[in-house]
DNA sequence: CCCTATAATAGGAATAATTCTTAATACGAA
DNA sequence: TTCGTATTAAGAATTATTCCTATTATAGGG
């Protein structure tokens, strides 16, 4: 007997979250659907972003914004922040210690409950510095 | 002798950038528009952009992404961070000693050159959270 | 104060990322 | 294998923002 939402366990949803894992570098919804296309090319990008989606509902993957528009996929669900290049807007990942939410001050936060603390750190990658620096010598 | 880029100072500007300051609580682009309609009825939505772009590359305002698709735009352009109520998407300030970029082990962030870090938090706003507490009782 | 060059504007088209719609497909329980 | 329905492909629609172009109006110089 079929009740409610069943999840069903498609080949695009494997395919897709086997691309988030493989790429690694905190992939963006065309970057997986073109990896994605290479196994399953009838795949649509509309299927990629609803199973994304499913994903991180399922809290399988994080979805992650940086700087530019488009939204970017972390298979580590674990505790941690990003630096995001604003040169190539590559999005690496960060670990430093988490930020105490219980000992922030209620003013500090203007009364807000505090749900979640999220470091966005922009930088320059090292592929980029050491590209600009070649740039630069020339 | 007019020469190079200058930046004639037209009536839309002055009102964006004291709408941007009047409105407060960082607004977004369609939020300053209604607002510059009430005074400049024939301002259009490309207008207020593009001065908003020059506002911030002048320095004079300060552009925040949120978790929301919307640009927010802030006067306040000294060093501070900002929470977002995940309800209503209202965006507040939050005063927090900046993190130290310079004491930043290398390792830690991928060896990126750290520019800038940005804390985004997410949380409630009081006037949703006593919304939420209402309807919680009924 | 008026002229004139040209920066800035209004209005709408274009773009980019994402979401929605619908008929067709295919997963998986029985 | 069969069948009900969740999921898909394809493309239209939406949303936020940027671009395009003829027109307007600011500001320096006379």
């Amino acid at each position: 007997m079929l009740e409610g939402q069943l999840r069903r366990n498609t080949r695009q949803k494997r395919v897709i979250l086997r691309s988030v894992e493989q790429l690694g570098c905190h992939p963006t919804a065309v970057q997986i659907y073109n990896t994605v296309r290479k196994v399953l090319p009838r795949t649509s990008l509309s299927t990629v972003y609803r199973n994304l989606g499913i994903l991180v509902d399922q809290g399988k993957i994080r979805a992650v914004k940086g700087a530019g528009s488009e939204i970017h996929y972390d298979h580590n669900t674990g505790a941690h922040n990003h630096i995001e290049c604003t040169v190539c807007g590559r999005v690496c990942d960060v670990h430093m210690d988490p930020v105490d939410i219980d000992t922030m001050n209620p003013e500090t936060v203007s009364n807000f409950i505090v749900m979640e603390v999220r470091m966005n750190i922009l930088g320059i990658c090292p592929e980029c510095a050491e590209q600009l620096e070649k740039e630069k010598l020339q």
